[in-house]
DNA sequence: AACATAATTGTAATGATTACAAATTTAAAT
DNA sequence: ATTTAAATTTGTAATCATTACAATTATGTT
């Protein structure tokens, strides 16, 4: 799916070398489209990297945030999650099963008032509600 | 502005009893429309309530949002501010001085697609940047 | 006034995040 | 190849906001 190469040099575009831990934690974004938080790329990824240490996912998170590399979805006050998916989409989290799901919308028609000069940096649309599987 | 009247009769439209701290919380929130968080909330109503304690801040806020009363604004990770405008709108964070502006959108034109059977309890458009005065 | 109920308060516990220094790894220079 | 320097990772301790809980105070009812 992924190669090691080419995470290797989607880290590089962005000026971050490409160590062992980053690219495990890029590469579990990438595969795994369920926005996981802290918790749990540290408990999926101790399985093949015992000594990883939390405290180098959240540098690391925050490194790659900054670096414009992935983005951090703030739908839910208890908890952070991460978003490798960088187009512009919109986040559903359901309040039952916590599940988070990406939902597009059409940006450009949002006609957004009242904000003449100011400079835009994040624009996130963000549900909440009851997903089908738990209606 | 507000009469105590006048707070009381839309607390009790939401089910809440009017108790003396509640009514001056959410009367704090009707004058100042700076959206709070909890800190500058205790901070503004210490003055005239000394023994009110966070506790019951805490308490109050999650109450009201429960009961459709305010919403939280959840546009930065670090705190919840809060919010007594119920009209829809979104909210502009600046990064530099971190103040909150409202602005208008056309939320009639958001055209969200793949959310077909979701059940959409609250919307949330929020926007980080610089406001011109920091710019 | 006495009682029951609800609200508020203050303190202690919790738990996620951050700070920091030590240890390890990587890269560069000789 | 070895040494040196720099960067990264790790583990522990500190911090700080939020929550739990029990005691106190206030409110309302018979």
């Amino acid at each position: 799916m992924f190669s090691i190469q080419q995470i290797s040099d989607r880290l590089l575009e962005k000026d971050i070398k490409p160590s062992f831990q980053r690219i495990k934690i890029y590469d579990f974004l990438l595969k795994n489209n369920i926005h996981p938080n802290i918790e749990m790329i540290y408990n999926n990824l101790t399985k093949d990297i015992p000594t990883l240490s939390k405290t180098t996912i959240y540098n690391t998170l925050k490194n790659f945030e900054e670096k414009g590399l992935i983005i951090s979805v703030n739908i839910d006050e208890k908890e952070i999650r991460y978003d490798a998916r960088l187009i512009t989409h919109g986040h559903f989290k359901c309040v039952k099963c916590g599940e988070i799901y990406d939902f597009d919308y059409n940006h450009d028609k949002l006609k957004i008032k009242g904000l003449p000069d100011f400079e835009i940096k994040k624009t996130d649309l963000n549900i909440k509600g009851v997903c089908p599987k738990c209606k």
